[in-house]
DNA sequence: AACTATTTATAAGA
DNA sequence: TTCTTATAAATAGTT
């Protein structure tokens, strides 16, 4: 229906099957319009272009949704199936990999029992002490390592104590200096004699709730 | 287009929308198929009619449910998503489950144990070893049930033996009473003294490997 | 995108 | 449903 008769042919010619996808396209629609007007028909008309661009046609009486659940009742067949199949079967797998690893804790808490042969029994046991070893020994590892942590937190904390006290001591020195040659502090006394460290722990023992340098909350000095 | 010009709405004639129905349908079809050759497009077309005929036509190119996919892809939108995401969100809670499980395993089979407190620890070697007594308890348990088992087997064994024994002895004195007055045989003296079950222990402690009745495996005596 | 000669689709009738 | 055919509609090639 044109100036000429074309053969029914992919045309070679890019921009005159462009042109052509795109009359036709419309003749096509309009057609659809037409039929589903005419004959109270839903009609659902979906094309892609060889360049990949989309349109569609659905008659306003209906959604494309619905055609398309139409469509698959009207065939009796799911298109997703296969998609809803895989989902399922992954689902199931899950779950039964889910039930054993159940098993295997509940066997592990000392449950479920009753359908273990004697050998399994063994080899559960085997494998529980082995495995309550590693944790007796992470246990270890980690009140050791809090401890360490500890005593190192005391041993700087002694350390910077002892320095401030010394600077502190010194200082009042200097200044009580040219007041009175020497008062006799038994405490000073100690100090210098005994060196700063010392100091800190005989008051320590003494029970003497000295300030501490601060910045170092109690709770941190307690042992786990 | 054709011997009349007809308004573009509803055919009440029934049997008049049927047949321009079947015609423009074909009209249709006719237009589809050569859009797809022409312009190497894909065409999906899906028709009811109001009495809910389908028909359908499809580019051999392609197939319906690609068509579909495309379609979806095409819009952004996903109509199967509501059920799609149910699902989606059943396995993602399965799989959050597994891992906990996996997780909550691997600590019991002592690793995995770097980010846990002491506390956690104390309290999984706790657990650990509440359940590897409830293990052992229930080893312990086969073991003596087997064991009782096993005895009560060889009980039985023993007395069953013994029966036969002592009928075979009676049955040798009764053919051999005509024959020999007294041949004076001990082993069969023993078994009338001290009854019968105790002639398959002396045997079995002597080493012979009598015949044991028939019918039990030797690995069934076994103790596991 | 518009034009138009020609082909194609189809309404009405059989 | 199918065939026929007069006529409306679609469109190929052109501008």
């Amino acid at each position: 229906m044109g100036r000429g008769k074309i053969e029914i042919k992919r045309i070679e010619n890019s921009t005159n099957r462009q042109v052509t996808y795109s009359k036709r396209r419309n003749g096509i629609f309009k057609k659809a319009q037409e039929l589903t007007v005419l004959c109270d028909a839903k009609v659902s008309l979906i094309m892609f272009s060889n360049t990949g661009k989309f349109h569609e046609f659905i008659s306003p009486t209906i959604t494309t949704k619905k055609m398309f659940d139409q469509y698959q009742k009207a065939l009796g067949i799911d298109l997703w199936s296969t998609h809803y199949e895989r989902m399922q079967e992954h689902l199931g797998k899950l779950r039964e990999i889910n039930n054993k690893l159940r098993r295997d804790i509940r066997q592990r808490m000392g449950e479920d029992l009753n359908d273990v042969s004697i050998l399994e029994l063994r080899d559960l046991e085997e494998r529980m002490a082995s495995a309550l070893e590693f944790v007796r020994d992470r246990k270890y590892h980690v009140i050791k390592t809090q401890t360490e942590t500890c005593r190192k937190k005391v041993r700087n904390l002694e350390e910077r104590h002892g320095d401030l006290l010394l600077e502190f001591e010194a200082k009042c020195e200097d200044l009580q200096y040219g007041l009175v040659e020497n008062e006799g502090d038994y405490e000073s006394a100690i100090t210098i004699a005994n060196g700063a460290s010392n100091l800190y722990a005989f008051r320590l023992q003494h029970g003497h709730p000295t300030a501490n340098g601060g910045g170092f909350g109690s709770h941190e000095l307690r042992l786990a």
